[in-house]
DNA sequence: ACCTGAACACCGTTCAAGT
DNA sequence: ACCTGAACACCGTTCAAGT
């Protein structure tokens, strides 16, 4: 520990204020919005004075695309993370992501709007859309070992993969925008109406 | 045209500011986003000071609450105006109203995303979430007619409209996003890989 | 009844100055 | 190298005053 550190309540220098902006915005974020997201709450929630965050951050939009890419981190965590620790059935995985997806959807639903909000493919180099492409690349894994199992029917891996992602990125925003209810209500309703979907949209591909 | 309107630019009295302000805002909400829409730039456009806003509409969230409202309708008018125009197969009538749904989205991608912003759900008394359920009936009759003529396969169709809805705004979600480039790509693209996704849920629903 | 202009609080951003 | 405080432009909202 520094010695900056170790005098923290009024040290000058904070240490690592990288870290806890990015801490303090997805807080802020996640549970508010966008449009209650401002730079000089998440600075004042981390200890700062309101222009200390343009020493790390160029701008608002430059710590948003940043938690944005966090976003795209922590879900393909957790989406990974569940499928190891699945069954072996191709459909039982896909079905644990589809839950998965959503359950982080409505754990953050703000989050998961900004992730979709056009920022991150605003260019192809973009730190964000690279981390959402990790994300794609869970589920195209899934179905195309599926495939070569004779779990999954045939196709393009990859245009199956969009097709999925497609269909659980639906019930997510819907869920979390309460369209779908009284069909998705309840963690019990959100699994069953997520389970018929995806299974509905997996036999399908059978076809 | 009354005394107010010939001498319009001048004129003290707008006229129709409250249909002025939600033509200007659509404008900037539509091609800026919400994080570019502010008030004062809306009023500017149609031609008012500042405050003038606020004779007509409590806040800007309530403007904003407006033109969601808008979106809704003009979306269920072109879904339903395609129906009427398509063929009498039920699956050629999802198709065409999926691909009608994300060519909208295409075309006013923000304002999408602020129909599914949380806001329009925020209680159901709210003018926007009702509209929306106008635009989801829609799909919820072709589905139903579907059934009875014996082309969809059964299932309660609330809950089938529910699953295909999901499925389209996905699609339009991740096409507008850029993330299922390069199965969507051009307009051809994007109906083709519409088509495909639509087919197979479609599929899946038989079995 | 509808609109304007001044006023206030507050945010994003910059920059010279502090440690 | 990192952070602060003052400063500036600009927005949301209110309100007394204008037509």
């Amino acid at each position: 520990m520094s010695a900056d550190r170790q005098q923290n309540r009024k040290a000058y220098h904070h240490g690592d204020l990288k870290n806890a902006l990015l801490q303090a915005g997805k807080e802020v974020l996640s549970l508010e919005g966008v449009n209650r997201f401002d730079l000089r709450k998440v600075a004042r929630k981390a200890g700062v004075s309101h222009a200390a965050p343009y020493r790390h951050f160029a701008d608002k939009e430059a710590l948003i695309d940043a938690i944005v890419k966090l976003g795209f981190e922590e879900l393909a965590g957790r989406l990974a993370a569940k499928i190891e620790k699945s069954g072996h059935s191709t459909p039982e995985k896909l079905k644990v992501v589809a839950l998965e997806y959503v359950l982080f959807a409505g754990q953050n639903p703000w989050l998961l709007r900004e992730m979709f909000s056009g920022r991150s493919s605003r260019n192809r180099n973009n730190e964000a859309y690279i981390a959402s492409k990790a994300v794609y690349r869970i589920y195209r894994d899934v179905i195309h070992t599926g495939q070569e199992a004779g779990e999954i029917g045939s196709g393009d891996p990859n245009a199956l993969a969009g097709v999925l992602w497609s269909l659980m990125h639906g019930l997510a925003m819907l869920i979390i925008d309460d369209q779908v209810t009284p069909y998705a209500e309840g963690k019990r309703g959100v699994e069953r109406f997520v389970n018929y979907s995806v299974s509905t949209l997996i036999d399908g591909m059978k076809g």
